[in-house]
DNA sequence: CAATCAACCTGGGTGC
DNA sequence: TGCACCCAGGTTGATT
């Protein structure tokens, strides 16, 4: 979503804002988000964690994440609008950025680049980049109690994972769900931190994962749920050893394994 | 501090 | 058809 961004918004300028539900703002006030963004270039776009980040000329950043059903969608001024759209971002070049959110769990904030920005104050390392190690993962799992996939699923052991692509990542790692987080070898460790930053590349360059509702900003499905190894597979032959694949509840999550490869 | 769980929302699917 | 119930790509704040 963040590369497509890349390519359409950098020098566009936002002509005025529409706002369906106030509630999709997180910060600040409606009154005052409208005034500073109207008005201003957007320059840059970047993404931390599961939040993209849309830097404005003034050196304001609008911080958006999608939460379950939230979407991003780049349109012409007067094409058909979709159902559940709660903010509208009207550009310079007779486009709309449209913030589209069935479940209203999505936000947008509006935060100063000086601003620490409380999203982002606790959220681990980036799985892409090199300072991403086994090693740095292995400390942080080192002496925990709890289970482990919930801890991947916190954005604090590492940021942007959630729960399509930890069961991916540990089925390919082939660690059981229910795992005790300090408990796992180093081997694991180095499984499981590779398998998560293949799945992700896999995933980005599949354009994402349409279980139901993902759209790009063109509103088109993602294509990577076709190779989903676990998520949503229950019932369905494991790829890797044919045992069927099960449904249990980590953490509250529904969690898709494979009983027999999953240790 | 760490772990757990309800709460926030809307809609699709299933079974009676 | 209607209705009850379960499930859903997430985060947070209250409670143990």
């Amino acid at each position: 979503m963040v590369r497509d961004l890349r390519a359409r918004l950098p020098g566009r300028r936002i002509t005025g804002v529409d706002i369906a539900f106030t509630g999709s703002i997180g910060y600040p006030e409606p009154r005052e988000l409208v005034d500073r963004v109207v008005g201003q270039e957007i320059v840059t776009i970047s993404r931390r964690g599961k939040y993209a980040v849309l830097g404005l000329a003034s050196d304001d950043r609008l911080i958006v994440h999608r939460g379950m059903t939230g979407s991003l969608l780049v349109r012409r001024r007067g094409d058909d609008l979709e159902s559940h759209v709660r903010l509208t971002f009207l550009l310079d070049n007779d486009g709309e950025l449209r913030f589209r959110d069935m479940r209203k769990f999505g936000r947008v904030l509006l935060m100063h680049s000086g601003e620490r920005a409380l999203p982002f104050e606790k959220m681990g390392p980036e799985p892409l980049r090199r300072s991403f190690t086994a090693a740095r993962l292995a400390g942080s799992l080192q002496g925990r109690s709890g289970l482990l996939k919930p801890l991947l699923l916190g954005q604090r052991v590492v940021a942007g994972l959630g729960n399509i692509y930890v069961d991916e990542a540990l089925f390919h790692s082939r660690i059981h769900p229910r795992r005790v987080a300090g408990s796992l070898s180093e081997a694991e460790v180095g499984r499981l931190h590779r398998a998560i930053r293949s799945v992700l590349n896999a995933a980005i360059e599949g354009r994402g994962t349409t279980f139901r509702s993902y759209e790009d900003i063109n509103g088109n499905a993602g294509a990577f749920q076709s190779r989903l190894a676990a998520y949503g597979r229950v019932g369905e032959p494991c790829r890797r050893c044919g045992w069927p694949i099960e449904r249990i509840v980590v953490g509250g999550r529904g969690t898709y394994f494979c009983p027999h490869c999953q240790i």
